[in-house]
Formats: C-alpha cells, structure tokens, sequence
DNA sequence: TGCAACAAAAGTGCATGCACTTTATCTGAG
DNA sequence: CTCAGATAAAGTGCATGCACTTTTGTTGCA
C-alpha cells in the first residue's frame, strides 16, 4: 500500500512539506509579500486537512515569514523598509560570526562544496526564475552548517530566509542579488585570511547586497509607502 | 455576559495565554528541562481544548523552549552543555549589538526604568520564587527594547529565555546567575560610556553568568548527567 | 525475584463540523 | 456612474471524535 499511517523514518510529513514549499517559493520570490495564504488551499493542495496548514502557518509566522491577524487571511509577510535593515543589521553580526568561527578552518572538501554551490550560481545567473536567489542563499546557510553548531545555524538560517523575503520587498524584479564573483572572494578570505579580515569581507558583502536593494527603493518611495499603506486598509482601528 | 466569542481588542487569547505562562514558568524554573506537557492537561488547566494547546507547544518548540518528538509528548527542552554555550555565544553577539546601539542615548527616564528593574531584583535576591531570575531576565529585555528595532527585541527576547533554560539545566537551584552590581555598572556604562567599552562590559558581563553556571557543570559531571537522565526518571518531586 | 508477553490506559495525529467574521458580490438610490 | 448598504460566499477559530501509538500496569512463567 502506498499509504501508511505513520510516515516512514525518512519520509517528510506533511505539515514540514508545507513549511518548505512556502519557504522556498519565498526565496524564488514565486510567492511576494502581501500574497494570501488562506488554510484550506494550502491543505488541499497537500493533501493534508486546514489543522496542519494553519500549523504550518503558525510556524511560518515565528519565522517572520508569514503575517497572520486574527480573523484575518494569512499573507506572506511585508517587512517595512526599517524591518528590512534591521534585518540585515542582525545578518551581518549573525554572519560575522560563523566566518570568525569558519576562517582558517575550512577542508578541502568543504572548500569544494562553496566552489559548487557558486558554480551553480553562475550557471543559474541568467534564469528568469529564482533559482539563481535559492543558490546564493544556499552558499550562506552552507556556510553556517560548516560551523556545527545548531543553534547558530538555525538563527543563520532563519535571517537569510527573511533577508530574502526583504530583498523580494525591495529590490527589482529579477535582479540577483548576490555577486557571484563576492562569493568566491569571500571563499578565499575565510580559507586563507585571518578572522577578522573574513568577517569584515563577509560585512561588506552583506552591506552591498542590501544597498544595492535598499538603497534603489529608497529613492522610489511608492514601493515603500504601498507596504507602510497595506496593513492599515480597510482597518481604522 | 463575560463570554465573548471574539476576544476583545487588547484581551489576551488563550493561546498567548498558554505560552507565556510556560515561558514564564520555563525561566523561574517552576518548569525544569524534561518536564512533560501533556496536550490535553495544559488545555484544561487554561480552559482551551488540546487544538490549541498542542499548537501553543508549536510556538514554543519554534522558540527552542520545548522539544517535540512525533508521537511522544512534549517535554521542556533540556539543552545540552554544548547547546549552552551556543545559546551564550549568540546572546554575546546580539547584545553586543544592542548595547552599541544605545550607549550614550539612554533618556533619564529610561535609566530611572532600568534602574528601578536592578531596584526589584536586589529585593528579590534572597527569596526562593524565580522572581530574581525573571527580572534579570526583564532588565535585559528592557534594554533590546529601547532600542526599538523589533526584530532585534525580538530576537534578543527569544535567546534571553534560552539561556534562562541553559541555565536551569546547569546551576545550581536557587543560585541567581545574574550580579545585581554588574547590572548597576552595565547602566552607567551605556548611559555614558563610549560603544565599545560599554559592548565589552555587557560581553564581559554576559561571560561571567555563563561562566559562573556552566563552568561549575562541566567540573560536576554528575550534574550533567542528571539532566540527562531526568527525561527518564518517574517524577521523584 | 526477574522479566517477558500482553492488555488497559493515556496520549498523540489529524480530519471534520459548526459558529462566527471577513471578503466579495449584488442591488438600488442619488 | 458611483457608492452605501444588504446579502451571499469564503474563510477563520476552535472543539470534538476516532484511529493509531506510546506508556503503563498486570499477569504468567522460569
């Protein structure tokens, strides 16, 4: 039988399989800031009944991924422009600290395994699609596995999905946001340099990734004002 | 009549009801790492059926303070020693972080709060209640929040109870990690001192509570084990 | 006494139902 | 045509029920 009752050791149940999908589709900016999540599609499209997506959602929602109000439909989160920097703000020591962790440290096959992950990027840099976004983000949650240590990981992890749910905010349609070529260098630094020198690359390049976004949509300030406007409508209280 | 059937506007619903009661019980230490929280005694006791109950331990377990196996009952997250110095690792950096931002901005009347915060924990010293803990933990708090970058509060918040429950696996009962003087200096230090002097302090601060606790664990290897071992020991008290 | 195997009890996993709220659609007056 | 009010449709909030799993006793046997 194909159905079991209880899933198999390896095998994902439904309520992460949720959870992942909404992330990813996130990241490859397929579903943008405002877009409704209302229970019983999400369950449907599952396979799954609304308690396990309004779970999931749950879930979501402490990741700073999704917005849920009382009564109200689920939406993919709107981070203000100050949600956006200060989420890069928390990026950047979060990130400073796996590469002091990392810097001199790195094997070679966890050498190889960046150099992949940045080949990839290179390769996907001309997709219409988010696959070329997923990668970049992939390469920094790689490197913070490299670090082994769970709790770092995880807040690592986290940020990054909601940089990526900023960027979405933010910046331009289709834009790739992380330079390929910063990657590499930041692959050296962290192989070679000391810890300080890596952790301050690492800083510049987080720097750059949110100016290059924040800094074009704070001159367009309609974008901004749509997101400061949406939770507002239709509510006076 | 009393019962409404939406909660009125600032009327705590049960379900934030249920988390910050565990969370407040997790950092006194009314709840000890391992604790069970069966889904459907934890509904009753706050008049709210298991649905809502089992997805308040949702939040929690996304926030690291209880863990949750397929099938198995939820438990309060026993941290491992590793896990510890994680936990203090990352609270380091992201108070850093918050400190820097405030040196040298606190308004008086935000001293006068945190002062009167140290005021409530140095009455509180010598009573056998959490209390002194709690607001240990509330006078950290209180500093993220004036920084009023939510996400920082946030995320400071979060850590703050994960170290309370670090530090629950590992120091002794009734030992108060926190030095009512070293709160004192750490507010003249942010009210005057330059960033990254007062960042030190708050670091060098933060090293001191970590130390005090989990030094003295990792000489008593006994005490480690009895938190390994508490999952499985029937409730001696 | 020690310890399997088994049976009852307690607990979780999840879908479904119903009351209530919000959102969308329709309607008609200005 | 526009827009307020009414009404239907869609969606959420939450308890409850039932199948399944784990845990806890209990009994039988060495």
């Amino acid at each position: 039988m194909a159905a079991k009752k209880t899933p198999a050791r390896g095998e994902a149940d439904r309520l992460s399989l949720i959870c992942k999908a909404i992330r990813r589709a996130i990241l490859e900016r397929a579903l943008l800031p405002g877009d409704r999540l209302p229970e019983d599609a999400l369950g449907e499209r599952f396979g799954a009944s609304r308690t396990i997506a309004r779970y999931a959602l749950g879930q979501l929602a402490a990741e700073g991924l999704v917005d849920l109000r009382r009564n109200r439909m689920a939406t993919v989160a709107a981070p203000s422009f100050a949600d956006a920097r200060d989420i890069f703000d928390l990026r950047i020591v979060l990130e400073r600290q796996v590469v002091r962790h990392l810097a001199g440290k790195l094997s070679d096959r966890e050498v190889k395994h960046l150099q992949a992950i940045v080949e990839a990027e290179h390769a996907a840099r001309h997709g219409a699609d988010g696959t070329a976004i997923r990668l970049a983000t992939e390469f920094h949650v790689a490197l913070a596995e490299m670090t082994g240590k769970p709790i770092l990981i995880r807040y690592v992890t986290e940020i990054c999905y909601r940089a990526g749910l900023a960027l979405s905010a933010f910046s331009r349609p289709h834009s790739s946001d992380c330079a390929v070529s910063e990657h590499l260098d930041l692959i050296e630094a962290i192989r070679t340099g000391p810890a300080d020198k890596a952790a301050d690359m690492m800083e510049a390049h987080l720097e750059a990734v949110a100016s290059r976004a924040l800094l074009q949509a704070s001159d367009a300030r309609g974008r901004d004002l749509m997101n400061i406007l949406a939770p507002y409508a239709g509510d006076p209280g």
